[in-house]
DNA sequence: ATATTCTTGACTGTTCCACTCGGATATTGG
DNA sequence: CCAATATCCGAGTGGAACAGTCAAGAATAT
């Protein structure tokens, strides 16, 4: 499984922005260089993120970048949904292939659930959030069903 | 945001394969007409599978593929795992670009949570859930904080 | 005016997915 | 034995998306 590493610029890029909006704009030069992202990259970004109403601009010498909300008002999956095309685990909407013999395909409901799960853990996040570290709480909850066979460990990120 | 399809047809046709093999092994053919996915893509898919030792196989006529143990005890993470290549959602383990001035990027934390988050979802379900269709339990269970701005329904699939 | 900065479009190289093809090996039924 | 059936295996293909580049334009401060 994979997940885009496009959003992950844009939230890397949005964070440097919250850290350093404090005193006026910010240049997405000043950002490119910090977080080594590409310039011409984050400009296309930074287009996303402006027309979802994320960030706003001001052009010109000492122009640059602002969040357009505070930190604690912009979530993750605003910046994910903003960047990313619509987010999708499952194609089959009503389209082709999906419908077997009558009834939707046995797995529609899966990856229906968790679309919305990611979905609901990237929204329990905000910006502000991040820039204070404070994510164990959202994520540590539920999920302990089915001990079943304990091997296996949960070797997420490589 | 995208989640690998490849994953998707591995527990699509695991699913068909434990709805199908009470009674002898069953053919790759038959499995691929029914999914209706390319009989040389599921080759590929359960070669990873077999080597995760998830199925069993028979070669000759009469041959097919079976499961190594019973749906109950195959979570679809383990699946998932033995088909992508291993799930990243970080890839700045301890390589360049991740370290910024010293420590470590500021959203690392995050993505490593996030894809914990995932996994722990996938190894909650079973093969014999997505069987049955009992999947509602495991997902809708904590995740309420930040009410905050209450715009932007959870459009998880598209 | 000029430098700065955002804005926009087109373009490129790489990688991965989904799939195809050709063949090899093992096993069964006749 | 022999063909049919099936799993195995490697190489190769087209398209799409990602990550990044390049070039030009428009707005604004000094």
């Amino acid at each position: 499984m994979k997940l885009s590493t496009k959003g992950r610029y844009a939230v890397m890029a949005m964070a440097d922005l919250a850290d350093a909006c404090s005193d006026g704009p910010v240049t997405l030069s000043d950002i490119a260089s910090r977080q080594s992202i590409s310039l011409s990259y984050l400009e296309q970004l930074f287009a996303k993120l402006r027309r979802a109403d994320i960030v706003s601009s001001i052009r010109g010498p000492g122009g640059g970048y602002q969040l357009s909300r505070a930190p604690g008002e912009i979530r993750v999956s605003d910046i994910i949904i903003a960047v990313d095309e619509p987010l999708r685990a499952t194609r089959c909407s009503q389209a082709k292939g999906c419908l077997a013999d009558g009834r939707r395909c046995i797995t529609h409901d899966l990856w229906d659930e968790l679309g919305r799960h990611i979905y609901l853990f990237l929204s329990s996040i905000t910006l502000e959030d991040v820039l204070e570290r404070r994510l164990l709480g959202a994520a540590t909850g539920a999920l302990s069903r089915k001990p079943g066979n304990a091997g296996a460990e949960p070797r997420a990120a490589e």
